[in-house]
DNA sequence: GCATATTTAACAAACGTTTGCTATGATGAA
DNA sequence: TTCATCATAGCAAACGTTTGTTAAATATGC
């Protein structure tokens, strides 16, 4: 009767040696000579061993695993940061724990306690509250689109105020002025800096941005579809929609496209993301490119950096990476 | 000095009590009086006690984590799949490693080496191999899409032969008569099936499925469009393609569109699948729905009962769901 | 050939839990 | 009062590793 699963003392046994010198042979560390070394890996390999990574994370306090909590997984802007994320912990040996909190605070922080208790090395976040309420925590912690006050933690974004604006003036430089706004939720730190970007653009062309016109969805087709038909029925001329990410674009497009609003006539469009839908011909979505894969590396490089350098305290990082302005087919020309 | 994480013991020892009492208190085990127990529970509260998975993984030898593994998570069609065991699993307080393998057998098996080490309770996949590899596994094991020929493991998937007869014998109807398949990877059994379905469809219109009309390409956008090209350009004439999955249809569109053929006039297209960006205004692609996240679930669902019942042996599960054809507009009326 | 340095390997404790067994004290029956 | 019963709580082993320390064996220097 074999054993549920093989372990080092099953093979020091056959063996008849120490389970110390299996460790060791195992681990490449001296202390073995090459013959036993040798003997031992052969054996190891015959047996079928597969070392028991729940009792190494137990000794060593480190389980190679980290932990990423997003809101949506088949929203592509996360879908690809995702992609990122896990090819460069592959690449470090790495494992990750995915979480999807559907946007709920609720669902977010149960996902954060059991990363916890998993004892997980680190954890990457897109947080649908507060940072704040992370505050004391004592495990590396990288934020996707930070913004806490106090900047407690290390981050990797896009520079979104920057987005905001070359989206927002975009538009106006097309010659659009009555321009309404969709954005996710209500407390998105994104949300709110790609808005302060518009209202910037907006000033430069001596206009202000109107609240009125500023609706809350939420991140999704479905939901950008509903929010246009909100914007459009409030009365208001609407010349122009900024969606805070592509799905909302692409709900706005759909509105338009059910109420026969030409695009980019009557009404241009722009989004916030570039997902790989929006470059299809038959959409062409003008929107603001996000290098989502990269952020998605960098979140784990620089989460695997405080991993290993978690005694000394270093101040924190935040890293900022470039948006880019592409112009499409649902903008008319200049 | 606090201690970096603090345990049962420490518990303990600020109570005056032994850890194993601890210990039944937190799991609601009998054996504690009510008073003791309400004291441990508010103590280890105000510590901030956490308990420890990779401990009690050991020595319950149950992780309560299980492994997925698929070939690309930016396939909305894996991408909801993913969600539908997410939840499913949160639900079960269960959490899971994510391994992305890129198509790539070689990382698949990595990736399923290391969920072995990290104990997985489980593992679902969707291999891009040989499933016979995983023969002589003893983890409970669901597969995506199987087809292993000695019926070994558990499996929930869509009727891939009915699909694609559905989809092709839809093309035929609507008077198609020229039809190129455009495939994913040449020995992917979902693929194959939906293949030998379609080839029942030509049969009952006296037609022959051409192996030189059946292009190998790859399951996303640019593998579509490419092996469109190539369809196109082998000079036999081609008046309907069958994308094995939508992306392949959506790349198969834009080398439609890119090279001015209309559709579904000049020549109709179907896919596989029926991801989100398939019923938007601007693509209302004809295709063959699966119900993903369902699919998902249920993957989740029947590798939970698969664990619970490790001992007894019972038969191999196939659990068989319906595809559905969704007729849109890049397929001209009957 | 002897003392010493060095390599190799074994022992045992530790990591943070769970749990079977035992000990203690209280309770109840006779 | 005495004995059996029972609820409560403590002890210690176990889960599968790693690693500091010690012991044995071999090699080195004179």
């Amino acid at each position: 009767m074999s054993p549920i699963s093989i372990t080092i003392k099953d093979v020091a046994r056959e063996l008849g040696v120490s389970y110390s010198s299996i460790s060791r042979a195992l681990n490449g560390k001296e202390g073995v000579s090459k013959e036993t070394r040798d003997k031992i890996l052969e054996m190891a390999e015959k047996m079928g061993y597969q070392p028991n990574d729940l009792a190494r994370g137990l000794v060593n306090k480190i389980s190679k695993t980290v932990g990423v909590i997003v809101p949506d997984i088949n929203n592509p802007f996360f879908g690809e940061i995702v992609a990122g994320i896990t090819d460069a912990s592959s690449e470090n040996e790495y494992n990750i724990f995915l979480c999807v909190s559907g946007w709920s605070v609720k669902r977010e922080k149960e996902y954060f306690n059991t990363l916890i208790q998993k004892r997980v090395d680190g954890i990457i976040l897109k947080s649908v509250g507060d940072y704040n309420d992370y505050e004391n925590i004592k495990s590396p912690l990288m934020i996707i689109e930070r913004y806490d006050r106090n900047q407690k933690f290390d981050s990797v974004e896009v520079d979104n105020e920057f987005g905001g604006y070359l989206a927002t003036k975009h538009l106006l430089e097309c010659g659009y002025r009555k321009l309404g706004f969709i954005s996710g939720r209500e407390d998105d730190s994104a949300c709110k800096r790609r808005l302060r970007g518009a209202q910037k653009a907006l000033e430069e062309y001596g206009l202000t941005l109107n609240k009125d016109l500023v609706i809350e969805g939420s991140f999704s087709i479905e939901g950008g579809r509903v929010a246009a038909k909100q914007l459009f029925e409030k009365g208001q001329p609407i010349d122009a929609i900024f969606g805070m990410n592509d799905l909302i674009a692409l709900g706005a497009l759909q509105y338009c496209d059910e109420t026969g609003i030409s695009i980019p006539d009557e009404v241009g469009v722009v989004g916030f993301d570039n997902i790989s839908y929006a470059g299809l011909p038959q959409i062409r979505l003008t929107t603001v490119h996000q290098p989502k894969y990269e952020l998605g590396k960098m979140l784990f490089a620089t989460l695997l950096e405080e991993i290993h350098n978690k005694e000394e305290k270093k101040p924190t990082k935040k890293i900022i990476l470039n948006p880019e302005l592409k112009i499409r087919k649902t903008t008319r020309a200049k």
